[in-house]
DNA sequence: ATAATTAGTTAATTAACTTGACAAAGTCTT
DNA sequence: AAGACTTTGTCAAGTTAATTAACTAATTAT
C-alpha cells in the first residue's frame, strides 16, 4: 500500500469522477469506451453509463466507429464532440506571434504566425493580436461569436488570478498590465494568461513527445531560456509562479553580464540575443565566417546564426554548440533535481536541431547522477514552434469544457399521468 | 476560478474527506473545532459531527478544553489521543543513528543517539538498532508490543514499494538489501523505510521551522548532501525517487574526484568527508590550526573543524566558509528552479551555524533571480538533528492513524422491540 | 443454430452529504 | 438578573453519486 500523505486538507472539488472522467475521454487518443473508462476510473460500469449518458445529451462528446475486439459485443468508442465548438490559442514569444485556431477536439483548423517584437509594449502588440485574429478567423471559415475560450501565453512569471505578468525580465513596459481584462474586453470571451514555458509542457503532454509522461519538464530556448514543469501530473508554478525560470541560473559567475543584472546567467551565454551578440563579435574582430555578408554587422540574429551553422559555417557552429554545452549544464541540474521521466528542448533556437543538441546532450551526460539520467529521455519538441500556441489552446479547451461538465443537467419537466 | 487539470484520473480513494479531516486534526496545533473543520473543508456541520463522532467512538482522538471565542456557545476543541498508541521514529545518518519513541499527539518520550558507520553494513547496522531499540524502549517505559508502527530513514535513494535503496552512493553493502522486509520480521510490527531527506523535509514540515508551508525545500548536509521536496503539499519524488539528489550537482568541472565517480560534484566540496579531508591536508602541509592537537592526522573529522571553527581557528571557519558558498550556489539553483516559500538547512554539518550559513547565504543572495528569492525565507531546522527521525514518526502515525480511519466502525446489533 | 463472451442498461439499494429545524451553552444589553 | 443575541453541535428528512445484481444487446467461436 501506498502511504497516505496529504499533509493539505483536500480541496473542495465537486464531481471529481466526471471531471476525471471528461479528461480521460479527451486526453485518450483514438477514443475510448465505457468499460475502459470504468476500469481506469475503479468505478461501475453503471455509473460511468449514467456520466457518459449525461455528456452525450449536452454534446460534449459523441460516440464514434466501435472497435471489434476478440469476442463479444464490440465497445463504442467515446470522444469529445469535435462540433462542439471552437477556441483560439496565442503564443507571444519575444519576437513572434503564433496563433492556432482549433476545434473541440484539439483539431487545428487554421494558423498565423506574424513577426512582432515584445518590446513595442502592450498596446501595440494586443492591437496586432487583434488584427492577426481576424486575419486567423478568415482562414478558419470561424467568426468571433464562435469562439469559445480563448488561451494566451506570454514569455513572463505570471500571476494567474490576476491574469498579467510581473517583473518580466525580457517583456518591458508590460509589467502589471491587464493582459487578460483587456484582451477580454477586447474579444467579448473568457481569456486565460499563462506563462508560456508552462504551455509548453501542457501542450507537449497533451499532443506532442511528452504523451502519458507525469513528470516532463519542457524547455524553451528563445531569446529567453525557461521550463515548464509537469510533476506527479500537475502543473508546478511555485510560491510567486516563478518555478522554471532558469534563465537566470548562474552558470559562470565571471561570465558576460545579462539584461537582468546579474553576471553569467545561462540566458546571457546561451539566450537568442547572447548568441547574436557572440556572432555580431567575431564579425567585428574579423573572424573568418558566412555571416559577414549580413549588413548592418548589427542586425545578424540568433536565426541568421542558425542558418549559417546549416550551411556548414564553422564559427556559426562553434556558438551553437557552446551555447548547448551551457544548456547542458542547467539541465543536469535540473535532471538531478527532478528526476524527470523526459526533457523536452522547444523554443526557436532548440529548432537548429543537432548542432545545438549533440553538445547539449553530452554535458548532461557527463554530469549528472547516472541513476537519475538512466530514467530520463532527452527529444526535442514534436509541435516545433507550436508547443506553446497548442498548450494555449489546450488549457482554452480546458476551461470550456469542465465549465459544461460542471453545468448540472436540464431535466425536462415530467407530466404526472 | 482555479484552471482544472487533472490529467491524470484521479486515483480512487475512498473517504477522502474522512482522511483529510483526521489530517487536518493532526496538523493543526492547539486543536480544532468541529465548526472550524466544517469551515476549512467546506463541508456542512452534519458531516463533520459524524465523521468526528466515529473518530471518537474508535478512541483515536479525543475532546479537549472548550477554548470560549468571544461570544455564543464555546466550540470544543479536538486533538489527536495521545494515549491511542505509541511509535518508533529510526534515522541511520551515516555516522549516527538517531531513535525516537512518540505517543500518538507526536510528543517525543525518549530519546537515543549513537556513533554507528553505515559503512558498517546492513546486517551490522540493524543489528545495532535492535539493541538500541531496547534501550528506547527501556527509556519510554514501553515494550515492543505497544508500538504500532515504525518509521526507517536511510541516507540513499528508495524504492519504497520493495523497502530498500538501489545503487546508493553512501552505503556501501546496502544495495537492494530488504530493509523493511527484514525489520517487519524483526519486530512484528509494519515498517516503513524512506529517504532520510525526505523524512527531514516532513519533520521539519509537521513540527519543525516549516509549519504551514505548501512548497518547502529542507537541505541535509552530512557526510552525504540531499534535499527533501515538499510541492503543493505533497512530498516530490520524482520517476524514480531520486528527485532532490542535490550532493551530486556538478559544481566546478574541473573540481575534487567524488566518490560517486565524477568530478566536482557538490558533496566533494562540501561533504561531511570533504571537509575532513581538506582539513586533514592542510594540517599535512603545516598549515597554522588548532587542529594539529589530533592524532593520527586522518582521524580528524568535520565535526572536529566545526568544533575548532566555534573556538577561533581560521584554517576551520575558511574551509568551512568555501563549503557554505558552494552550498549556497545549489541552493540558489532549487530557488530558481522551484520558486520555494522556505528552504530549511539541516543535518549535521549544518549545525555549525552562522559559520556555514552567512556565506551560504551571500552566495544565494548574488546567485538567484530576486523575483524567487524574495518569496524564500532560508533557515536552520528547528528541530536540530532530530529532523529526520521526526519524519519518521510522522511517516510511522501517518500509516498508523488513516488506517485506523479506513476501518468501517462496527455498530452494536440492534435489539429491535 | 447455439454457446460463449464482452458491452452497456436498468432498478433497487447504500453511503455520504446537504438542508433546515432545534437544543445547548455561552456573552451582551438594559 | 432576565431576556436577547450569538455561536456550536445534533437530529431527522431528503438528495445524490455510487454500488450491486440482474438483464438486454451485439458480436465471435463451435
Amino acid at each position: 500500500m501506498n502511504s497516505f500523505l496529504w499533509p493539505t486538507p483536500f480541496q473542495n472539488v465537486k464531481n471529481i469522477n466526471k471531471h476525471a472522467i471528461l479528461d480521460l475521454i479527451r486526453f485518450t487518443p483514438g477514443g475510448i469506451s465505457r468499460v475502459e473508462i470504468a476500469h481506469r476510473m475503479e468505478l461501475s460500469r453503471a455509473a460511468v453509463t449514467t456520466i457518459i449518458n449525461d455528456y452525450l445529451t449536452t454534446g460534449i462528446i459523441r460516440e464514434a466507429e466501435s472497435r471489434n475486439g476478440h469476442s463479444g459485443r464490440p465497445a463504442i468508442e467515446l470522444e469529445i464532440n469535435p462540433a462542439y465548438g471552437y477556441v483560439i490559442g496565442i503564443d507571444f514569444g519575444a519576437t513572434h506571434l503564433n496563433m492556432l485556431a482549433a476545434d473541440t477536439s484539439t483539431r487545428i483548423l487554421a494558423e498565423v504566425e506574424v513577426a512582432v517584437d515584445i518590446q513595442n509594449g502592450p498596446e501595440a502588440c494586443l492591437a496586432e493580436a487583434n488584427i492577426r485574429l481576424q486575419e486567423l478567423l478568415l482562414k478558419a471559415h470561424l467568426e468571433l461569436k464562435d469562439i469559445l475560450t480563448i488561451g494566451v501565453g506570454v514569455p513572463g512569471p505570471i500571476v494567474s488570478e490576476a491574469g498579467m505578468v510581473v517583473a518580466p525580465p525580457i517583456m518591458p513596459g508590460w509589467d502589471h498590465f491587464p493582459i487578460r481584462d483587456t484582451l477580454q474586453k477586447q474579444w467579448g470571451c473568457p481569456v486565460s494568461v499563462n506563462n508560456d514555458a508552462e504551455l509548453g509542457v501542457l501542450g507537449e503532454w497533451a499532443s506532442g513527445a511528452g504523451r502519458g509522461e507525469r513528470n516532463l519538464i519542457y524547455i524553451k530556448v528563445g531569446t529567453g531560456i525557461g521550463a515548464g514543469l509537469l510533476m506527479d501530473g500537475q502543473i508546478y508554478r511555485g510560491v510567486s509562479g516563478s518555478a522554471g525560470e532558469i534563465g537566470h541560473l548562474t552558470i559562470d559567475e565571471n561570465g558576460p553580464m545579462c539584461a537582468c543584472g546579474n553576471q553569467g546567467c545561462l540566458e546571457a551565454f546561451a539566450g537568442g540575443r547572447a548568441i547574436a551578440l557572440q556572432a555580431q563579435q567575431a564579425v567585428q574582430q574579423g573572424q573568418r565566417t558566412q555571416l559577414v555578408e549580413i549588413r548592418p554587422v548589427e542586425s545578424i540574429t540568433a536565426k541568421d546564426v542558425a542558418a549559417a551553422a546549416r550551411r556548414g559555417d564553422l564559427l556559426s557552429q562553434r556558438i551553437l554548440a557552446q551555447a548547448g554545452a551551457k544548456i547542458g549544464i542547467a539541465i543536469a541540474g535540473l535532471i538531478n533535481m527532478f528526476n524527470p521521466g523526459m526533457v523536452i528542448i522547444g523554443g526557436g533556437v532548440a529548432q537548429t536541431g543537432d548542432i545545438l543538441l549533440e553538445p547539449m546532450r553530452q554535458t548532461v551526460q557527463r554530469r549528472s547522477l547516472p541513476a537519475a539520467t538512466r530514467a530520463t529521455r532527452i527529444t526535442t519538441a514534436m509541435l516545433g514552434r507550436r508547443s506553446s500556441s497548442m498548450g494555449a489552446v489546450i488549457q482554452a479547451l480546458t476551461i470550456t469544457l469542465h465549465q459544461v461538465a460542471e453545468r448540472k443537467e436540464v431535466v425536462a419537466a415530467q407530466v404526472t399521468p
